[in-house]
DNA sequence: GTGAAAGCGCTAACAA
DNA sequence: TTGTTAGCGCTTTCAC
């Protein structure tokens, strides 16, 4: 069972400070003498300490922790962006408290809350709402903050994204060249800033091609489920009595529904359909489609954002918008 | 600015009892009279008040937090277990501090001591070493502790995970069934005792079917990724110049392996193919093959390995193992 | 080269 | 109905 430093220090019979001392081992720099420096590694090596991060954050006020907050933890792209943000932690010997807001404001507010309450040295925050949580504003010690994926344009804290608008500009000229007859561009969750800068590259590209006429035909859902790209394409073929000839989705679970309601509703997904959608996933291998996808670059995105709080630096970085650009993949296209 | 419950109580010139009285909602019980009460309370209205968990930590020696230890956070298995079990977490106002092993026993260690030293009440460990680590001998206080998913048969310690001689022995079955010439079995981290169970359910099956030919087939690989399937399917091509009938896989890194192989190597993925594999995808939705597939109960896990740390029980649950029943999912199977 | 002591903000036990 | 106080285990500053 494991010791205390006083403990460690009556036991031995010298002060807590030399015991710090050998601990951190800096016995040489303070010149400990051998032998009591021997006599106190001796006794931890039988008994063990481990420090009590609880009694050295109440004194520090740190406590060598970060906390994220994050939509949907299961989610496929948020949970890689953890397990990146998590070993950047670990690299550093912090610990990272990962909370879900489920797009939700109040839970968003109510998360926040708790991790300042837990003296987080720094918050990562995957916004769901305009506004910053107020508590931000009452707290007795600020951690370091950073915004991520989310631009709701916050003066004064830095925002990590992807430049999803470069992203959407690609793809869809891409999708264009390949399909330039007709084309849907579906969009989940239709409000978030990440969805709207795909949604105007879209519409941008589209009259650039000379088919504004596209861009007015945009169908646009508040959730951003499989069930919603189902509704999304069984009402296009409802109203077209067909397929597209091209389809664009801003997302991976609203494209799942469209191939859901395709296989439903439309017989099958027709090989010669052009598949345009945001973030990639290797199962799209599996379609003898032309298939054109968005890879976020997420090691960068996390590295960035935890670079963004700063948190050895003395001072807060000054704010900024930091863009990630991403990358397109291309399937089947000879 | 927030203020602790001693400047709340200098300020409005009360005890700090009676300032925790009715922070704590306890003001009616213990007959605080209204007027202090009210003071007391525009006064937080006005400053706010927020808890210093490190105070309370160190003071009542736990945290109000759990860890769970994992190998890879990134795996969409795990990432929603972990989204599961910070939904138990939040639900308790506990905060989940989620730390990855990368299938390293080092790295598995240091995560423990970690969590250790910040007190978590409760620890989550999905092991990947047949040991537990030491430093779970040594700790001041030990956590509840409750392990998942790999099946090291800890006395003394709940363990939960899934029933994956169940999940085998009906997927095998129903593979067998339906394509009883020419099949094999694919199995990356082979030495990890949940792929083991899977092992044994498929040799079992296969005896039972008259054929333990087939169960001496079985193709394994140390890893559990998309290159170790690669390099099984292009082995099994090289010694027999076509593809199996069936192919069954681990897990379904592994499968995504197979396919890019057989796209390579086998000029394709026949649709006559039968498929089986361990954890279930929505994206096998894109294949007409017949896919079998076994879906773990995430949600029960989670919520079982949660309940076995039993962390509001005054003493720890009695061990035991816990199997969490898992289901077959067809697809194309008319 | 080593020691002593104050104090971080909270809780819990006791006093009045 | 309200107040006082002693720690929890660590860090930090000063002292010898």
């Amino acid at each position: 069972m494991a010791k205390s430093v006083e403990e460690i220090a009556r036991a031995t019979g010298v002060s807590v400070t030399t015991v710090r001392f050998v601990i951190a081992g800096q016995a040489e720099r303070y010149r400990i003498s051998l032998q009591t420096r021997e006599r106190v590694e001796r006794y931890i090596d039988q008994h063990g300490y481990v420090l009590n991060y609880a009694a050295r954050a109440l004194k520090r006020r740190r406590s060598e922790s970060v906390g994220f907050v994050v939509p949907d933890l299961a989610n496929p792209f948020f949970a890689r962006i953890v397990a990146h943000i998590e070993a950047c932690c670990r690299a550093r010997d912090l610990v990272l408290l990962a909370v879900a807001s489920h797009e939700d404001p109040l839970l968003e507010s109510r998360a926040v809350s708790a991790l300042l309450a837990r003296n987080v040295d720094g918050l990562i925050l995957a916004p769901c709402q305009p506004e910053l949580p107020e508590m931000l504003r009452m707290a007795k010690r600020l951690p370091r903050l950073a915004l991520f994926d989310r631009d709701y344009d916050h003066l004064g804290v830095s925002t990590v994204l992807s430049d999803n608008w470069q992203g959407g500009e690609i793809l869809t000229r891409r999708v264009l060249t390949e399909a330039p007859k007709n084309c849907v561009f579906f969009c989940g969750h239709s409000e978030s800033p990440t969805i709207q800068a795909r949604v105007r590259a879209y519409a941008e590209v589209c009259r650039r091609f000379g088919r504004a006429d596209l861009a007015a035909e945009i169908r646009a859902h508040p959730a951003d489920t499989p069930e919603a790209g189902r509704q999304l394409m069984a009402e296009y073929l409802r109203g077209h009595g067909r397929p597209p000839h091209a389809v664009l989705c801003s997302s991976l679970p609203l494209l799942e529904g469209v191939f859901q309601s395709l296989k439903n509703d439309a017989g099958g997904i027709d090989s010669s359909l052009v598949i345009g959608t945001f973030d990639d996933h290797t199962m799209l291998d599996l379609l003898p489609n032309r298939v054109f996808s968005i890879r976020q670059d997420e090691a960068l995105l996390a590295e960035q954002v935890f670079t963004a709080l700063a948190l050895d630096a003395p001072t807060p970085s000054i704010a900024e918008r930091i863009f990630i650009p991403c990358q397109l993949i291309e399937r089947n296209t000879g």
